[in-house]
DNA sequence: ATTACTAATATACGAGTAC
DNA sequence: TGTACTCGTATATTAGTAA
């Protein structure tokens, strides 16, 4: 447990942070702790224990000077910094997205057999980028996710086209990016898809996956999930 | 200070930015403590402490289901999270740009000269956004600096065109916005000035800046400053 | 001025537990 | 199962101080 490096925290985040918004990221840049801590709102105490830290752990490097200190943000800090950066990046940019909720029931079982149809399932290969579970689950929206479907109809989907066998002709199709939250696990690979011409009920979501989400997320009927459409 | 709406720090702020990413922005999230816990890495009992403290803060809005708990981000809470978002995206979009460190030095005067002319003040003042003071702040390079001078000049800067009077010809020169940090303090609106055809010392700095740098920050002779020049 | 130690205090944490 | 108490302990913080 010695030799260890020690993980970066919140806290030691936010210090990263501000020395990046300072400059350390391309170079090193000069403060002390006095200013690291007003910045932090915290003592200056702090501002150099959270500094030794943060070399402990080989986000930064440090200079010494007697009058301040030089620091440069490593690539280690650097990537932790990005790797925050990336999540906040996915909270604000999916912010057009929409949000559905409703619970979990048995679908009618006629979405298993279009899917696996070659005709679709030869464009989900190519448009969705997977070949989704042969199989829908389906979705209950609650009250107030019914109107918010209105707003996922809004959203650009992933045309699927129709087409057409010997016996008869099977209708265009439009899918949407989403993920599948259920408390606090998120299924991200997945689309909602609905025919072009949405006789189906508004109520009603079917969603589809490269895995059988009922197993992969241990879902049962009456189950409640989120399913977050997402921007393309 | 009782009622006092307690601040957010960076713990609350990474479980609201969960929260966030698990859909609580754009309706309410079901979610029980466990999942939120294993997300953040600790307890339950401080997920649930976490979750009571953001309410508290009143950046989310909870309801108990019993069964686990729909939580709703506020717009208060909204507004935390682009706060920090901002911020990191003030690091990694002027990712691009150049750190520069030297230390201050005494100009020659014929900044101010030059700077005054009618024939480059009113290009400024279109160009630049500013009417700057009459004088240029002059860095002296370090020497690892004066390579990444180099990198500067790879940046795009504002044209300034030459013009003439009567008596002469004055040249045409450059400008790359730049912001000047001084031991944590940063000045945003300035810019780095050069000739275009530099014949100019490459490792002297000229800096422009709509009130005069020297007093607003404070600057005397020999002291180390960074001048950041960012991407347009 | 700095940085960073020590020591006293405040806060945070998680095990156990109630509901 | 949940959430959220209490409570003993661990960690963080800051004032004072040294170098």
């Amino acid at each position: 447990m010695q030799g260890q490096v020690a993980s970066v925290g919140p806290d030691e985040l936010a210090t990263l942070k501000q020395l990046a918004l300072l400059g350390g990221l391309d170079g090193a840049v000069t403060v002390t702790c006095a200013t690291l801590a007003e910045r932090l709102d915290a003592s200056n105490q702090t501002a150099s224990r959270r500094l030794q830290r943060l070399e402990e752990a080989g986000t930064v490097e440090r200079e010494l000077l007697g009058d301040g200190q030089r620091v440069r943000v490593t690539e280690a800090g650097e990537r932790a910094l990005r790797g925050e950066y990336e999540q906040y990046r996915r909270v604000f940019e999916r912010d057009s997205g929409v949000a559905l909720h409703g619970t979990v029931t048995s679908g009618m079982g006629e979405g298993r057999h279009y899917i696996s149809l070659p005709g679709y399932m030869e464009q989900f290969a190519e448009r969705l980028g997977y070949e989704p579970f042969a199989g829908t689950l389906n979705v209950e929206l609650d009250e107030g996710s019914v109107e918010a479907r209105a707003r996922m109809d809004a959203l650009d989907p992933v045309r699927i086209d129709g087409w057409e066998d010997d016996d008869r002709t099977y209708g265009p199709a439009f899918c949407w990016p989403a993920s599948v939250v259920l408390d606090g696990d998120e299924y991200a690979e997945a689309h909602v898809i609905a025919p072009e011409r949405t006789h189906h009920d508004a109520d009603q979501l079917e969603v589809i996956a490269p895995e059988k989400l009922r197993e992969r997320l241990g879902l049962e009927d009456g189950e409640e999930v989120t399913v977050r459409v997402t921007e393309q």
